[in-house]
DNA sequence: AGAGTTTTTCAAAGCGCTTTGGAAAAGAAA
DNA sequence: TTTCTTTTCCAAAGCGCTTTGAAAAACTCT
């Protein structure tokens, strides 16, 4: 069923059905109550092909996920974060058009959606520093929304988590406990994020007259193997640290199983604190929080994000936003006082 | 840049342009060349909105992704489920259409997806026993796939694991080792999967004489506290069981933690095996395989998926496939002899 | 009643591409 | 040369919607 027939089998021209399904004025209402059952009746819906030629909106948002090195790892926060947008995209009637691609081909994703008009808006998730994504976009003059934010940042609309404060705050809540040996287990430093939490990590040993030790400090891909790796060298050393800074709660997992496999009790010999992004099948909270983390939730991130989008494609010309969130410091069971 | 321009530019026609463009045969060679160049050098991209209306073809796959319950939970296997189709899509010139509802407007979805022309097929995951979706798919005659299967499984295609030999094997590798009470920590069973795993785990156990014990059994959404909390009141009861067979290495997690918070050691005291989906950053292999497990990659699954997908979309009315792949058992560290 | 407004409806022109059904040009066969 | 094929190109008709500009119908007001 096309409008085409809808009309005719209303006795109507296909202007008036339009406009009365398109809730416009000038259409009476008894006209519009009319073709409105009748629409409803034949179950018909307008082709969005044509819809989208017609009005050249595509109605439809992008989001490019890259996958990283030879692994080819998906970050797991992306699926929380894609369900708090999806969210709104549905009730906004916008859909959602993703694309997977390798680091080195998301310049072309970018290009191609801006070039064939596919999409009305970009989303860009987790920025490196000096990310060219950013430039590229403002070249291309599409709509776009950073989740996260880099360089100069007066430039673009973004939603971020304060970092830096976050992990300050955390380091100084460890150094507060009597830690001084505490080491980071950060994500790629290339990521803008991660640059900043070692920035408030280190700020914070400063501050407190500790020189940071490059030795304590690892950065890598956030996965589980990775913090097992990285606290199981850290741990075996002389000296070691008694308390882990991590950024990720995966990470976060590896660095308390390699604790529990050298007899160390979390919140006694040694203490972690772990960045929550609150995904929702790593429950944090169950039974009063496991790890003591610095906590904000990456599906309401997505939420908001979207959100902030739709209105920047609806208005373009309007200025930018900015928007910066901070992590609360959630007091679990992975911390305590220094051994 | 459009196409009109683009031949005006170059003196001929459209026609002739989107011929050239499009590898018909009937071009001079040496003119295909000419506009191959002008588009290249104009950066043309034809509008893709304008191109669907025109071919009448989408060139686009939905996938319909359900979070689950007040908790909202978002499978986390998804994601690498995505970057494995993904891949393929990209490769094949296929757009991602993602659609993340609450599991109540999966028919509102597909049904939407059917109507307004949105998509070419659509991939199913996780179907439940008996699932609307796929009667309600076939009625809406658009071409799908199934990752997984349920009911009678003849009428349409999908490709899935052996769930019941997995875990039947998985038992049977158990009792081998002189286990007898074992725990099955499953997902919801109203997935069709994790039925089919647990009748493969209480055949194994008939097989040998042992009547399958409800209260050794659980059956939950695959969270980390789910497997802890499972655990837990497990080890904590008498004649408690000494191996557990878990549905994904997420809970698996927690069964570990659960286990090593009361001073037991893996394949020593208590064994596990787990499902692994093999997640890019739930790496099992980092240093040797640390679970021994059943072990299927969602990703490669992703991939051939979406590769039968566009088969069948473009030759509807070839037969249907139906692939089973086996998932292989591979011995970790967390499997011992019953103490 | 007639002129002026407002409301309601419609015909037709796009949107930018693909594709059909020729026509013109070039080559081959007679 | 003429006729028949083959090659190469083109004009124009969609695809199914939205939107413009105008006409028709229905009211208001002198």
């Amino acid at each position: 069923m096309n409008l085409k027939e809808l009309a005719s089998s209303l006795g109507l021209s296909q202007t008036t059905v339009s406009r009365a399904l398109n809730g416009y004025p000038e259409v009476n209402p008894e006209t519009r109550a009319r073709v409105e059952a009748a629409a409803r009746a034949a179950n018909y819906q307008p082709n969005s092909r044509a819809r989208r030629l017609a009005t050249g909106r595509a109605m439809t948002i992008g989001h490019v996920i890259t996958h990283t090195g030879e692994t080819e790892m998906v970050n797991p926060i992306f699926a929380d974060f894609l369900a708090g947008a999806g969210e709104v995209y549905a009730r906004e009637g916008y859909d959602l058009l993703l694309s997977i691609v390798h680091e080195g081909a998301a310049e072309r994703a970018y290009r191609q959606m801006a070039a064939n008009g596919s999409v009305d808006g970009v989303m860009v998730q987790g920025p490196r520093q000096e990310d060219p994504r950013i430039a590229l976009l403002q070249e291309l003059g599409l709509p776009f929304l950073v989740h996260g934010r880099t360089g100069d940042a007066r430039g673009y609309n973004w939603l971020d988590i304060a970092n830096l404060r976050a992990f300050r705050r955390a380091t100084e809540f460890l150094l507060d406990l009597g830690h001084s040996r505490i080491a980071l287990i950060n994500g790629q430093e290339a990521m803008d994020f991660a640059a900043r939490r070692r920035r408030g990590y280190e700020e914070a040993l400063r501050a407190r007259g500790i020189t940071p030790d490059a030795s304590l400090m690892y950065a890598d891909v956030m996965t589980e193997g990775y913090g097992h790796r990285a606290a199981a060298q850290l741990l075996d050393r002389e000296n070691c640290p008694t308390a882990f800074l991590v950024s990720s709660v995966i990470s976060a997992i590896g660095v308390r199983q390699a604790a529990w496999e050298r007899g160390l009790q979390l919140g006694r010999d040694v203490s972690i604190i772990t960045h929550d992004d609150v995904l929702s099948y790593l429950n944090n909270d169950a039974e009063g929080p496991a790890f003591t983390s610095t906590r904000s939730s990456i599906r309401l991130a997505g939420r908001r994000c979207a959100e902030i989008l739709i209105e920047r494609i609806k208005q373009p010309d309007a200025p930018f936003v900015h928007e910066l969130w901070e992590a609360e410091l959630m007091v679990g069971r992975s911390t305590g006082p220094a051994p």
